[in-house]
DNA sequence: GGCGTTCTAGAATATTCGTAG
DNA sequence: GCTACGAATATTCTAGAACGC
């Protein structure tokens, strides 16, 4: 399927929140979710060429050693939401205290923004690959399927 | 409160009151409504990176500190009569004297303003956290959808 | 007027981009745009509590010592968008190559995003103030309102 | 046409100020 | 005096739109 095809986003996502050697994509506590290191990502995946890095098998296009083109993480959220992706600055897991951020922070005490994010799909589980099928750009038309099937658990934005 | 949205108001406010480690804000004798100490709120909540804060569960403690962006406490009451609370201040519950003020005062009897706030909302009880999802914003939007429904699950407070 | 009120976004980017002291936020060659650092504008001005900063006589409100409650860059891009100003990443300025980012690279090669941002807006030009009253917020009013007036900003329509 | 990248806007909540009642 | 609320701005998360490949 088209979603599971290796140089899609998710097939990305996968790969890079799998693999040990990258610390900046973990899965959070229950494996439903992705806690994700803005500063470490940055400096981990998006400016760094990973054909360099040992051990990483990387096997996307021949030439290319970049996972993504860009380099602004904005432009990786909105790939995030764009596969329908939500972020969790929410207590959807207990243990939580709720506020727009419970991860920023450092051992100084200096104070700096939100830079852990906490995202959350639906089809992307840690131990649910089989449902990765299911993680579809959300296109005009495939937005409008979605409206007619309703076999699987779908997600209400907001609220 | 697991269908209520987790990084707003109520959320929050939920989460203060039931904190055994927050002693600024805490059910009345019935638990029907908030208790809450101004000044020690302000310096408790308001103008605390809780996030260091000891005893406080250092899970998500690693975070973004302030719960709120404000520290005024007057936006704090704004939050609570956008969310339909009251401030109770005429007797309205059992076993409080009538008047605007039922905290006023100190041991060395010097005459403040009142620092201790009584509030209450029909759908914030410490008993029935089913009720929280009919918290909402009063909005216009959802002012006019109340208008519309009647099936106002009312929990009155005793009178 | 409420545009050039000190409490609002525009007096505070004002005031940023003409302050000697803050070196994150600049005027381009000819005054008609902003050129914003974003590293150096997060800890300068995001991260920091500008009342201990020597030299800045920051006279916002009393007790509050941050410019802005948000630590968040991609917020300070919303404003700048609520405000009218528009990206030059298309060589609209004179000077400037095309691209989606002039401001990349460093000198040792190495590869990373484009964190030097060029912003404009008609009414924020460094030798016509008089044009800020005319910087205003993006509201479906405020827009309702331009949709009938086509001036443009070299002129002065009202006031 | 689908996908990725970029810039901008929509929508909901949050914060502040002022003022009616 | 004091409570409650309207209205404007601010912050956050998500989506629209345009463009290139």
């Amino acid at each position: 399927p088209s979603s599971v095809s290796p140089d899609t986003f998710p097939a990305k996502l996968w790969w890079l929140v799998n693999n040990p050697q990258i610390l900046s994509i973990t899965w959070d506590d229950r494996g439903q979710g992705l806690l994700i290191d803005e500063h470490l990502f940055i400096s981990e995946v998006l400016e760094t060429d990973l054909s360099f890095a040992p051990g990483l098998e990387v096997s996307w296009a021949a030439g290319s050693s970049e996972l993504f083109k860009t380099r602004s993480f904005p432009s990786f959220i909105r790939q995030l939401n764009l596969y329908g992706f939500h972020k969790l600055s929410k207590g959807l897991m207990p243990g939580r205290r709720p506020g727009p951020c419970h991860g920023a922070g450092d051992s100084n005490g200096v104070k700096h923004g939100c830079f852990l994010h906490h995202f959350h799909s639906p089809y992307f589980l840690r131990d649910r690959p089989e449902l990765l099928v299911h993680l579809k750009r959300l296109t005009k038309a495939n937005k409008a399927k979605l409206l007619g099937t309703k076999d699987l658990p779908s997600q209400k934005p907001n609220q």
